[in-house]
DNA sequence: ACCGAAACTTCACGGCGTATAGTTTCTGCA
DNA sequence: TGCAGAAACTATACGCCGTGAAGTTTCGGT
């Protein structure tokens, strides 16, 4: 009957509610897709209507929002953890951590995929400034980290480049030049450029083009890592 | 009056008909994205009925995939005239050329980019063997052009590779190896691994992922292919 | 005990794909 | 020339969707 009891259980039951309204919504993403992402679904999962998620959520697209915040920053969890998991004295393990955590949990979660890199739902439109910035920030960061490693022995490739601070976004800047004071801004485009070679691979693979012309994806893959790192320059071994 | 006179009236209208279905559907793709294609607005705009349009097309899902179709046969018609108009004396430019081509034929044409390579609309289901395997395998086809353009200065990088033709569809190799004999499977390979490489920084621009990251997507992608070719040991000039 | 807010329901609107049935219009043949 | 039949199209209906407005229930705080 305390005043902060008293409040903290209706916080409670609102607080546990948000989070089985996020959590059914992410079963149904994950068995049909973001397309089942529906407040109607949602409701009928719950026992209520769909009009009490509106309590919860201003919009549908408040809700996927937030899912895409929730699931993105669960891939950035996953590919740092195999980043710290990784020998930080053997570069190229390292980066083949994380390109193999990324693609691994592109893989187990494909919906999760499709919904932070494609058209995440019917008619969603993305708030200012994506709907995910700081995972975004996370991963990209992560990339740099990777790029970093690589940089001693790959910035011979990047003699004649005429990339500037200007390129870049100030506020990944911001995080990303405190963690890195040494690198320049060739270091943050290879990081962008190694972006899109694994999200190309994998994102033509969750999205089934690979399967169409190619029964081993898997070895594709290691391939484009063995070369990267050999491009790169990264010494293999201890 | 005449029979043929008179069937091929019918048909001409027909054909008429839906060819401006299509062209509607494309305009409103093109001006809300693939999200905007539905039926009932086609009709509005076309002043018919939405039920009409089952007489030209069985299901919503048989006019997404045509237009999956023609919008992939555009992309691969542009990508191929590009590689036809590039001196097959000089293989740097010609690849150079082909991935420009595709770049630019997705930014201009973004909301075709997303259909084909994207989720394309709400609920849509692929058919068998995807939407439009034809354009899929002449795109697949050109990349192996690229491929075997770089193979001569290329193959030392897959001495160690283990690709086999098992590895790849048969439906692709029915028409890359009489186009290009004397190709092994790692060739292959590369082409797929190439159009990871494009594919991963071309879709991210289109989605808006690289926007929140750098002022200069473009700059970015000139370096990939710069190093692209570089990497593949590719001379430059003629 | 009671007030007020929070949680939730009910009803309604317009949009969607599509199945069924009915209507108009045109073609080809006797 | 007239008419059967097919083709083109409309009307109506069903269940799905997001969401707004208004009403009802529930419950903590005084």
């Amino acid at each position: 009957m305390t005043v902060t009891g008293s409040r903290g259980r209706r916080e409670r039951l609102r607080a546990e509610t948000t989070a089985e309204i996020k959590k059914v919504a992410l079963d149904l993403m994950a068995s049909g897709g973001p397309d089942a992402i529906t407040l109607r679904a949602i409701a009928r999962e719950m026992g209520m209507t769909a009009n009490a998620i509106y309590g919860y959520f201003a919009t549908r697209d408040d809700l996927v929002t937030t899912l895409i915040n929730d699931v993105y920053t669960a891939l950035a969890d996953a590919v740092d953890a195999a980043w710290e998991a990784a020998p930080a004295t053997d570069p190229a393990v390292r980066i083949e951590a994380w390109a193999n955590a990324f693609r691994t949990w592109a893989l187990v979660n494909p919906q999760g995929f499709r919904l932070i890199y494609g058209d995440p739902v019917p008619g969603y439109q993305a708030p200012e400034g994506g709907p995910a910035p700081d995972a975004a920030r996370r991963v990209c960061t992560g990339l740099t980290a990777l790029a970093a490693a690589a940089w001693p022995h790959a910035q011979r490739l990047y003699q004649g480049s005429t990339f500037d601070w200007s390129d870049f976004d100030p506020g990944l800047l911001d995080k990303v030049r405190p963690a890195f004071p040494d690198l320049p801004p060739a270091a943050v485009a290879l990081a962008l450029r190694l972006w899109g070679h694994l999200h190309g691979l994998v994102s033509l693979e969750v999205y089934g083009h690979l399967r169409t012309q190619t029964a081993s994806p898997e070895k594709l893959f290691q391939e484009e890592l063995a070369q990267l790192t050999q491009t790169l320059g990264i010494p293999r071994g201890r």
